[in-house]
DNA sequence: AACGCTCCCAACCGCAGACCG
DNA sequence: CCGGTCTGCGGTTGGGAGCGT
């Protein structure tokens, strides 16, 4: 696109006499294609590099900065134009995913495209889904938790200030990161003093549809110093959520996991964020394992996998992880220990990094990291896309395409639907069928 | 038709590292 | 080693296009 002439001070083409440019003023804004036609001629003779040679003796009177992102962006062969592919976009988000904003390396295995390209791509896919976000968010959430609406609303139109009432807060400290202070307005259902809150709004506003299973929809918020826990108040068939508080908001842990408790034995059905899925049942309270569909007994580890600072397992080569029950206590759900899928923050920030060049390396959560990733739309996925009102939050989607391209590899055959019948069920996210 | 608003994206800017004499 | 130049990278800006009123 050749937009119009900014900062300008010499509008229209500026082609130096015979002798070079450099003594006149340089021309900025849009390039003509005059420019473009001198610029592929020089560089087409005496090939790339050397720009301030292009800019001195070609008879462009631009930056040789200029010179050299006009071609790198616009003018070098094999460039490709137009619209990004869907799979294209995935590759994206799966290299942002790794790669924070890498421009230039995501750029380099996406041949013909430009790391401006992607930069632009992905900040218009942030504001996109933010806008998304929120209108789902307002329209899903009951007038009574409208302040976890405003929350979220203020952080992500990155508003420090937050609401007047004090009832959520946005700490600034905190890189904008959403902090919900759930000391009013909340009904306390069971009369024990804490603020309880309808889990499925929770979840609505995290961007997921439903809970999985039957689970009934009420739960209390728990604090601690350490944390705060969405804990189901009844049940036999919940999800956990436990949501650390921490100086840089709250957030939960970076994984998914159904724990279904039957008196003294529970399952789960762990997805964690590169779309392992494994899954372990009627086991013991206790340690236990939960086996990943890429488990081999040669190779794979024992981790231990829950931690107050969420951690990341390489898909590479650990094919197994621990997770340990810490209080095995059936009536205590609370304390079982679960990954969780996180809602609000995560779905903004992964809470690690991903290096294939390290096996098993574990990268703890930093919160500094500058890996803003979102959630993204999955137009392949038109249900889920509609369901969560074109948004899917970053770990899912993170999880599908992994899990897409990794699996095939260990499973020659394998697609989505002998996935889905081969028993490591995924939670009922919106998932495609 | 005019206006205002939003979004996209090309181009710019500042910085840092590599390179070279 | 040092200073200057070149190059690459990531963040930011602002004009044009498109759309709704």
């Amino acid at each position: 696109m050749e937009t119009g002439v900014r900062d300008n001070p010499c509008p229209g083409p500026v082609i130096a006499p015979e002798g070079g440019a450099a003594d006149k003023p340089l021309k900025k804004g849009s390039w003509t294609s005059e420019e473009d036609a001198i610029l592929v001629a020089y560089v087409t003779k005496h090939g790339e590099g050397n720009w301030k040679k292009v800019q001195k003796f070609a008879g462009i009177n631009r930056s040789a900065k200029s010179c050299r992102l006009r071609w790198a962006n616009h003018l070098r062969p094999n460039l490709k134009k137009g619209a990004f592919t869907p799979e294209e976009e995935l590759t994206i988000i799966e290299l942002h995913a790794q790669l924070g904003n890498k421009w230039a390396r995501m750029a380099s295995q996406l041949p013909g495209r430009t790391d401006n390209e992607i930069k632009n791509y992905w900040n218009s896919l942030i504001r996109r889904t933010m806008r998304a976000r929120t209108k789902a968010a307002i329209q899903i959430c009951s007038p009574e938790k409208r302040l976890m609406v405003h929350g979220l609303k203020n952080f992500q139109e990155g508003d420090q200030g937050l609401s007047s009432s004090g009832e959520s807060e946005c700490d600034p400290s905190a890189g904008n990161l959403f902090n919900v202070n759930m000391t009013t307005d909340f009904s306390d259902m069971n009369g024990n003093g804490d603020c309880d809150v309808d889990l499925q709004d929770c979840l609505m506003l995290a961007g997921m549809r439903d809970l999985p299973h039957d689970y009934d929809s009420a739960a209390e918020i728990i604090r601690t110093p350490e944390m705060v826990q969405l804990q189901p108040i009844s049940g036999q068939r919940d999800m956990v959520y436990n949501m650390h508080e921490s100086a840089q908001g709250m957030y939960m842990d970076e994984s998914c996991i159904c724990v279904h408790a039957d008196d003294d034995l529970i399952s789960m059905n762990a997805v964690d964020g590169h779309g392992q899925v494994g899954s372990m049942h009627d086991q013991p309270l206790g340690q236990q394992t939960v086996l990943f569909p890429q488990v081999s007994q040669e190779s794979s580890e024992a981790m231990q996998y829950y931690d107050p600072d969420p951690c990341y397992i390489n898909q590479h080569d650990v094919q197994l992880a621990q997770f340990e029950c810490y209080n095995p206590n059936p009536e205590n759900l609370s304390n079982i220990m679960s990954c969780k899928f996180d809602p609000i923050i995560s779905a903004q920030t992964l809470p690690y990094s991903l290096d294939p060049d390290s096996p098993a390396q574990i990268i703890p959560y930093n919160p500094d990291a500058d890996n803003f990733t979102l959630c993204n739309s999955v137009p392949k996925y038109s249900d889920a896309y509609l369901n969560y009102g074109g948004v899917i939050p970053a770990v899912l989607s993170s999880a599908v395409s992994h899990v897409e391209r990794s699996l095939p590899a260990f499973f020659p055959s394998w697609n989505w639907n002998t996935f889905q019948s081969s028993g490591y069920n995924w939670p009922d996210l919106g998932l495609p069928d």
